[in-house]
DNA sequence: GTCTATAACGAGATAGAC
DNA sequence: GTCTATCTCGTTATAGAC
């Protein structure tokens, strides 16, 4: 599980992390089918072919194999978001930053399990350990990032905003590496839940009886979050 | 289910209604505590005390008992949002729109299965009928309620929307009662996407890792939402 | 040392006979 | 309706194979 050491050449080395991504992938096509909280290590077992004890010696338990699922999914994610990102970079922020967000949607449509996995209802009796912190902000920083590597953001209009979010922002922004006002903080923020409140609505089937084209309606409201943020669009 | 008929009073009626709401009190129970995907109805019987072949006298089959379950969380959001929308008439509509939002945020907080039964991650081998729409849209159609009963919106920057969303909105507008224009239109779903998204966020445990005041910051991101549509302060 | 299989536990749900 | 046998679950102990 730490995978810090540079990894062994042997066959043995190799035939453990194949095992591995067996188990996971046949862990992640039952979650498809039946949910994550149905999760069932000896079916898993069974699928892969082996015993549930022997899971054992890749997963210490079934919330640990959760844990490598969640991980797992986080990581596709920010690779894709990354990836996009960087390869944008250069071009006017407020595109980058619709190239983004239809990113994630792209990836979201092609990994539905993965999507709920990771931003759907948490799984009962399952506590996420911080493991899954550092893979779970990677397409959030992705998209701050755009934001950091912009030089003159667009004025904005300001609201007032209490001291204690106030303060806050200020360890947030620490965080981020980000160097902007309370006004933009907020503003990258509700364009942040904004950008998944409406991909989880589209997911979820929340927007079905009235939405007839999605994708027009995700670039329209990546379009407004940029202008909200003062991503200038040239 | 239809509740269509005026109640009959008699002994046999009040005592089936009391059975029933009984048998969804059980399930709710039982939903909160193992998720949805794992209700079952043989366990709910056991919690109420009969036989679960009895309980098919009351709900068709599990999907049904799931779909009371789901129509019930809708109205009681509905009810507690509508009442507070209600009771602020006649105040400046940005208030009015701040005021609501936290009222869902409580509604959610107070009963959190509920939400994620509405809002969270679709059921696997479920499809909800078209029996949960009137139910399910009540809270949104409130909060847009105080869009309808502005008189004269602030004005607001208007992006360039496809030809496509514009056409849909059209629908969307008779379908709600609103006569706004379509930049509007667009800030109302994105308002309302982002209000559901920060409360899932919140719920599903995505911001606990560096928001201190989840309130503040709802708080906050609805005053925002409220000047994005142009609802008036004063 | 590393892995897999057998067997078993206690808990829980389920199915069927009565 | 009840009782009972049977199933699955996560997990561990143990013993043998590479």
């Amino acid at each position: 599980m730490p995978a810090a050491e540079p990894a062994p050449t042997g066959v043995r080395a190799r035939a453990r992390i194949e095992v591995r991504a067996a188990i996971l992938a046949a862990a992640a096509k039952r979650v498809a089918g039946d949910g994550a909280a149905d999760l069932s290590l000896r079916a898993v077992a069974r699928d892969v072919g082996m015993v549930s004890s022997a899971v054992y010696r890749y997963f210490d338990s079934r919330d640990a194999l959760l844990t490598a699922l969640i991980i797992e999914a986080y990581d596709s994610l920010g690779d894709f978001v990354e990836e996009q990102v960087e390869s944008t970079r250069g071009r006017p922020a407020a595109e980058r930053w619709v190239d983004a967000a239809l990113a994630v949607r792209r990836w979201a449509l092609e990994h539905p399990n993965d999507y709920a996995l990771i931003y759907g209802t948490p799984i009962p009796g399952y506590a996420a350990p911080d493991d899954t912190v550092a893979s779970g902000t990677r397409a959030s920083r992705a998209l701050i990032g755009i934001v950091r590597e912009t030089d003159r953001l667009d004025p904005i209009v300001s609201h007032h905003i209490e001291p204690v979010l106030a303060e806050s922002f200020v360890a947030l922004r620490k965080e981020l590496g980000l160097d902007v006002d309370d006004a933009t903080t907020l503003a990258v923020i509700t364009a942040w839940s904004q950008l998944f409140g409406l991909l989880t609505f589209e997911l979820f089937g929340q927007t079905r009886n009235f939405v007839s084209d999605d994708e027009a309606l995700f670039r329209a409201a990546a379009t407004s979050m940029a202008a909200s943020i003062g991503l200038p669009m040239t």
